[in-house]
DNA sequence: TGGACGCGTGAAGAGAGCGTGAAGGTGCTC
DNA sequence: GAGCACCTTCACGCTCTCTTCACGCGTCCA
């Protein structure tokens, strides 16, 4: 199911965009402010953002700056505002598509599917994956080595799932803390090399020379489903 | 460069966009009708077509249609009809956005970019690059030789990924530099020497003799992707 | 012909970044 | 309250990376 954010200061617009996507098979997150948005995408995941621009506080544009330094999930930005230098400033920020109020919901969930469409890496979000060597369930929170499972603490899921899910892919060490302990926390660095040292011992065959969870030195961690290549 | 199809059969509108895009860079192809559209398509393989839906003959949806029948080109819909039916019907029928005239040129280019970045064969930053002799992959930070990877320190990479980035181009002293150290930094000159050296160790057929990494004597350095010419 | 200059290379030291073991702290369960 | 699992911090050793220095070679010019 497709997970909707919808970021809004306004309660009735929210419970509108919720009871609307709702019903037509959404799976809808709602977050009041910025600084709430930034936490629930880390912590939820979702496949897309709806981004209001007029937020208190935090500014919208801001937040979507912020989103972008560690994910590339879609944003909608949805606002009154209709000058085209904004426009402009908000895509080139990153954003998706643009669309201004009043809208239809109708004109919305198509470009919502138009926008999830374009995007190959929502389209699959994997629930298992396996290597040579362990299994990931991801969805359940499960590792099988060999048919035995192996346990791993919330916040090794945090990591695995978060490398998992980008394969091959270079992740920064902020990309993964941002990711897993949230944007406002800022920890010693140290403790991303602690968990991967768990991470390592328990599905590595050989911790000390990984084969699936590489280091670059000096920028962040990669996942490598198969060893060579 | 990228390609873009212009799709409208007044001429005006067609030469105001061809100029403007033509400006910013952009390959412009023009098709005044439907059908010209799709055998253009199929010949020039554009990386976006701009379509209008108030075609004479094959209606502009038609068109559409016909495209996503074999290919995955990017289709901005750009219109007079601002009707929310017509905006479902055509974002359904896999336009990736949808654009109501007058619009300014500056959201259409927004918009335009927007659309590309979602596809990484057509985004502007190049996440690989492959030689008669290696292969990078920048977005990774991955350097193979004949299948076989190469390691190279983030340093490294900072100074590979501005040459890359800048082929055929010279490339100062001065901005490799602050490129890779940062403007406050001011080394020591011959460091971007030694570093050259060790790439050129680790990515040249013949190190003393570079065909990629071009010492341009007083001046700089610069990147050449294929030997000849 | 000789010296100055720029470039490339080898070696070596300094330093940063990484992995690891251990210990302290917190919240939960029994 | 005791035990447990988990998260976090700290200290230490090691490896890799960065930087510096010295030297050789070729080119240019007086």
């Amino acid at each position: 199911m497709t997970k909707v954010l919808v970021v809004d200061d306004e309660p009735q617009i929210r419970r509108a965009l919720s009871l609307n996507l709702g019903a037509r098979g959404y799976e809808v997150y709602e977050a009041a402010s910025g600084e709430v948005a930034l936490t629930a995408t880390a912590n939820e995941h979702p496949d897309i953002v709806l981004l209001d621009l007029g937020l208190p506080g935090m500014d919208g544009v801001t937040v979507l700056e912020a989103l972008r330094g560690w994910t590339k999930v879609p944003v909608i930005v949805l606002t009154v505002r209709d000058d085209e230098r904004t426009k402009v400033r908000v895509l080139e920020a990153g954003a998706d598509d643009y669309v201004t109020k009043p809208f239809g919901m109708a004109e919305l969930v198509a470009r919502i599917r138009a926008v999830l469409r374009r995007n190959p890496d929502t389209a699959d979000d994997p629930a298992e994956i396996a290597t040579d060597h362990f299994r990931l369930d991801l969805a359940g929170h499960r590792a099988f080595i060999a048919g035995e499972e192996v346990r791993l603490t919330p916040l090794e899921w945090g990591i695995v799932g978060h490398l998992v899910r980008n394969p091959h892919r270079l992740v920064t060490y902020r990309q993964l803390l941002t990711a897993v302990w949230g944007p406002t926390y800022d920890p010693d660095p140290n403790l991303l090399r602690v968990h991967m040292g768990h991470i390592r011992r328990k599905l590595e065959p050989q911790p000390s020379q990984p084969l699936y969870f590489i280091t670059d030195s000096g920028v962040g961690y990669r996942f490598q489903p198969s060893p060579d290549h």
